[in-house]
DNA sequence: ACCTGAACACCGTTCAAGT
DNA sequence: ACCTGAACACCGTTCAAGT
């Protein structure tokens, strides 16, 4: 009992590790709305301020929890089949941001790439580059192969329905969309998109194919 | 002077509509960040609270300007040559998002998809369906179309370069990318993304010839 | 060194009051 | 009907103080 009153252990030191770690559980549990420096503070059990010495302040948190969701996605290892890997990575990089679906709002406003970030879009560079592609080429195939990831991502995280959202919910927006103003919304939900079994994800995998095809009838 | 105070002209009525409009200028002037109800309020010259007579609250607004930022994209027209269509509304979409950066980190987090996003994606359904492609391809193409659209407007928004970045911020950055940790991304950005008369936004044509390639080959 | 209490300038929003 | 003043429960952050 040397570490004070209570009877759980001791609570570790608070690092920006911890901090950060503790931010992105925050957000996939509530929301980013839900992220607020005293919130985060309550979840650590610390006071507020004392976050202030291990970050330099909310802006920090949002750039550093950004990284933390490109270190987790795969990366490609230039060495390999460069179409195995590059589609390896892709299809890690989309389930990435399906578990922190607040990440793409994120990246979309920080400025500076952090670490994690630049590790990774440099073995997406270097798989394209020693697969054979010529520098603009390669510019031209990043450039498609990641708007193509994130904007899936965009997608599944807007969809109405899925998986992740009640399927009430799912019927009363339904019933709001009158088939004589969106015929083929319409008809694209009730004759495929909500039959069961349908799941939107798995259209990540033809919009993949259809590029790395692409790419691979683009090689010299 | 029937008007009262002031030599300016009558201050319009607040509407919706006015509320909506400025509440967009204030995000395309300053950021999202901005765009509080008390800076919208004296933008409008009236005070907070008077917004709750013309909105519900907040989220309304944020509802309300994602929308009309879709009905500033131009919508296919399902009778003409789809492919063609189909280009011109993707370069369309791709310059609205251009305009309005922010509006990407809005929809995804938006749950309720606005009258005009409803009309913007029955349109390009529309004739996905009129050019002759089934019910499941017009799912993969839309899909697909649709996620490098907004994930090329969530890149070029996130670009540390390009022409609405100062030159000097570009620079500090790129001087903090060493060739040994990232040499593919130092390769690219030095004889190829830096060099003068390169524009990102060229990239936009080869993803998406790209893609209406592979579309066209799909057809029956 | 790490943590904190009090305070400041902000938020969105409610409620009761004005015209 | 439309607008507003005062107030409430929040924000991020600074600064001076504690251990």
């Amino acid at each position: 009992m040397a570490d004070g009153a209570g009877d759980g252990p001791a609570r570790a030191p608070l690092t920006r590790e911890r901090v950060l770690g503790c931010a992105v559980a925050l957000a996939d549990a509530k929301g980013l709305g839900a992220l607020t420096m005293r919130s985060l503070a309550q979840e650590l059990g610390v006071k507020p301020m004392s976050l202030y010495h291990h970050v330099a302040n909310k802006d920090a948190i949002l750039d550093g929890i950004v990284d933390m969701v490109f270190a987790e996605m795969e990366l490609p290892s230039p060495g390999g089949d460069w179409r195995a890997e590059l589609a390896r990575r892709a299809t890690s990089a989309r389930g990435v941001l399906r578990r922190h679906p607040w990440a793409i709002a994120l990246m979309e406003s920080r400025a500076v790439p952090g670490p994690a970030n630049l590790r990774h879009h440099d073995a997406v560079l270097g798989t394209l580059r020693k697969a054979g592609f010529s520098v603009p080429m390669t510019a031209h195939a990043y450039a498609l192969l990641d708007a193509y990831v994130y904007g899936f991502a965009v997608q599944e995280a807007a969809l109405p329905f899925g998986p992740d959202s009640p399927p009430d919910v799912t019927a009363s927006i339904a019933a709001q969309i009158s088939p004589d103003d969106y015929p083929h919304l319409v008809e694209l939900a009730t004759t495929h998109a909500m039959q069961p079994g349908y799941d939107f994800g798995d259209e990540f995998k033809f919009g993949l194919g259809v590029i790395l095809d692409a790419l691979a009838a683009a090689l010299p």
